[in-house]
DNA sequence: ATAAATACTAGAATAATGTTCTAATAAGTC
DNA sequence: GACTTATTAGAACATTATTCTAGTATTTAT
């Protein structure tokens, strides 16, 4: 195997054994020397990859911020009515949840705090996401489908409740899952953002 | 000034610091030593109090949600109707936040691990919180006026799009508070559990 | 009132753990 | 094949939460 492939391995090694140990206790009580072992990675290498602890949370995170916008916009792009669209979003986010929970029990927990750098990689990606939703959502808001309402409500309107449902049962206090409830969240979430003319 | 009396300044003016430095850089990134100095605190004295760091963050937990317990109370017991009632457990949930947006910050943060003590601390109050709550919302369930739903749902759909709306605005990506947008949230709110019979 | 027990304060010493540093090795480039 | 760069390695270091021992004040019991 190529060296670039081989340090390809160990980073994916080091993210996927630290995801783990991050869903489990949080990135504050995953010692530094746990991965390592677990990843059979040595200190110099793993903070020549990715500077610090912290580092490996926000790759983490930026990848599976990407991973879940690529996917959320599959799902909401073809959808034609502003009704199926809502729709798509929420049961997209739960089926995303359910099917990766550790992931997204890392995401959603906030533990993560960007450094400048990585809120710019962010950034980079996250600009073209918002423009896509953004011009989705246009239409309909002008043709008074949906209420119009301030730019930064849409989100918490449209994924708030699916958002603390979700969290409700990452943290083990629900029996049935976002996946299981869908249709109940996206059939609230749509009487919310809906015009009520 | 009594020793009980200085005992007790003593503790309340180790946790309004913390919580200073908690909300401002998180608990892990606040030190102790810190934490000590603002207080005019001793090592030892700290820990006799707290046990540890995460004790103060725990004390903060169940002293704050506590207090948002018993004045949500307060704002919703009273209400006769599901629609005034449900509204007003948002416009609580708003005015809060607004009010009080370090330790409304720190809650949402979900940073605090509580110990088994701690746990079993908060479930003492939390129980007949819970029951109050529950007493208040079936008759409006039975009655029809609220959707019947899989009771831990309510809380997601009534509270979650306040939620999330309180961490985009405590992060500091909205310009509106929680509070001027109070009737749009509590309006969605009723919208999505709501019996529409 | 005095003694014993308890609660609290103090800060030096300790331990845990994230990070740096120097050196060595392998890969890619000219 | 020499040279530059990327990567690996782990011992040494630095930071910081926590423990420990000792001392002081306060309450309780007799």
């Amino acid at each position: 195997m190529s060296r670039k492939n081989q340090t390809n391995e160990l980073k994916s090694r080091v993210m996927e054994v630290a995801l783990g140990h991050f869903s489990e206790v949080g990135i504050e009580r995953t010692n530094v020397s746990n991965i390592l072992a677990d990843a059979g990675c040595s200190v110099g290498s793993l903070y020549h990859h990715f500077g610090n602890k912290e580092g490996i949370a926000e790759a983490l995170f930026i990848d599976g911020v990407n991973q879940f916008n690529s996917r959320l916009l599959e799902a909401l792009l073809p959808r034609r009515t502003a009704s199926t669209g809502i729709k798509a979003i929420v049961t997209f986010c739960c089926e995303w949840v359910t099917d990766q929970p550790e992931l997204a029990g890392f995401l959603l927990s906030r533990e993560v705090t960007l450094s400048d750098n990585a809120k710019l990689e962010l950034r980079k990606t996250d600009r073209e996401f918002g423009q896509s939703i953004y011009n989705w959502f246009v239409p309909h808001v002008k043709s008074g489908a949906l209420l119009e309402l301030p730019t930064s409500m849409y989100v918490p309107l449209i994924c708030g409740s699916t958002l603390e449902y979700s969290r409700l049962w990452l943290s083990g206090r629900n029996n049935r899952s976002p996946g299981d409830v869908a249709s109940i969240l996206a059939e609230a979430a749509w009487q919310s953002v809906k015009s009520s003319l």
